[in-house]
DNA sequence: CGGGATGTTCCGTCATGCGGAACCGTACCG
DNA sequence: CGGTACGGTTCCGCATGACGGAACATCCCG
């Protein structure tokens, strides 16, 4: 044995009960553990708050103090830790919300964002999800980046994916082609309605462009008048640092 | 024993390394264990996901196992569950944000919010939170049902707060008494910049007014246009609804 | 280099957790 | 109404799993 015997068998019960509420049988059955044993395990649970009796004899679900402990659960490291500090700065510095993505074959998948504002109109949390790379302006920010070749490529296999809407192939190739040397994308809720959005792509340690920053805002406050070419530079020289940074590692 | 030792234990240690991350020596000693036990334990929570080592040899936090079994949580019985339906119904029905809260002495607390709309511009969940009851919309609702003594009692008490901004009690007397004699509170923006909200409170089992029931949204899109009316009906029936769901009881 | 602090590993010991059986409560059916 | 089935709880003898002190390894500092 070279672990804990109860607290495995305690997470195995967690685990079960994290698709739904179920019986003392039912997480026996699922559990493969004896009926007596989970039913001293859930009341040892329930005593931390890790588990909830739904009613009187009628199941038990995960209990709140997960939710409690969890809250406080650290970002692993990598990655992330590397660019947290500068999507923090860029948050402070503009008062919008600042993250990043990298690509994920044709996908951008959302590592991380960090909106400290008070403000009460806030954007929805996407981290954890991927997005094609030509729906949001990080991703499009990477796909800007791709040689002629590449995007090609991107194009065609996008153009056969169902995506309820037709891809208007050429219209993408024009918008790329826009994008400047330095590679920032400035959306004017060209991307998500009522969004102002600048992002900049970023290097890899191999130099490959893995990811790109954003910053972003409800248009109504973002950026602020006569802020937009100072939150361009911000980004813009971020990405550059960033990328300065993890090619040198 | 009652419990299941190494159970109690292992959450001990979790809700130690909840407030930070630490290493075995000082979680021996918050927990009031040997640092053996601790080490074993650590091991067997780490197996889990449950914490993450920092470093090696540098100490140890809680891990994203939590966060992800803390996310099945299940939320508790009781008022929010007989509210909970009413709610999801006025979100599904308008596109915006629906929730409630309840009064507490003088501040609304947010118990619930329902926010199913796939938009990008959400407002921030507050659920949780307490607040002065003239400084939301519901709370306002609650407010303006107050006795003449009782809202005077209020004033009186908010005047001494140190709140930053000094209150305008008159201008607040002004605007309880503007509210109708249905009770409903529509906001274009007056609580929060770039919020509509309209409100409408309702009664508990001894026929006090306990809590209001509200919807609201970014002011560019709720509600839509025209319709208001249609939104301030739908907030105040359910409002009367629940009113005699709860009194029934 | 020696001392101090931290974290890990070992292993003899025994208290704890195990699990089968019995029991209780509820629902259903003939 | 009595019998059956099912789910959940409690009991208790026992085997083993968890315990914790001691020893050890590593790192840092004066």
């Amino acid at each position: 044995m070279s672990g804990v015997q109860s607290i495995e068998r305690a997470f195995s019960i967690l685990r079960v009960l994290a698709r739904g509420p179920l019986g003392v049988t039912e997480i026996a059955d699922r559990a493969e553990l004896p009926k007596s044993t989970v039913s001293r395990l859930l009341n040892a649970l329930e005593a931390e708050g890790a588990v909830e009796q739904v009613e009187a004899g009628g199941g038990y679900s995960v209990g709140s103090a997960l939710a409690t402990l969890g809250a406080s659960s650290n970002p692993s490291a990598g990655l992330r830790s590397v660019v947290r500090p500068f999507i923090e700065e860029l948050a402070m510095l503009t008062g919008g919300s600042a993250g990043f993505t990298i690509r994920e074959g044709d996908t951008a998948y959302w590592v991380d964002d960090v909106d400290d504002g008070d403000e009460l109109v806030k954007l929805a949390d996407q981290t954890g999800q991927s997005f094609a790379m030509h729906t949001i302006p990080s991703g499009f920010a990477m796909l800007a980046r791709f040689s002629t070749d590449a995007l090609e490529e991107y194009l065609a296999s996008e153009r056969v994916s169902a995506d309820g809407e037709p891809l208007d192939v050429d219209e993408l190739r024009r918008r790329v082609g826009r994008v400047g040397f330095d590679g920032v994308v400035v959306s004017r809720e060209e991307f998500d309605a009522g969004v102002n959005a600048v992002a900049a792509p970023f290097r890899g340690p191999d130099g490959e462009w893995v990811g790109a920053l954003y910053l972003q805002g409800p248009s109504f406050r973002f950026p602020e008048d006569g802020d937009e070419r100072r939150v361009v530079k911000l980004v813009s020289e971020a990405a550059m640092q960033l990328s300065e940074r993890l090619v040198a590692s």
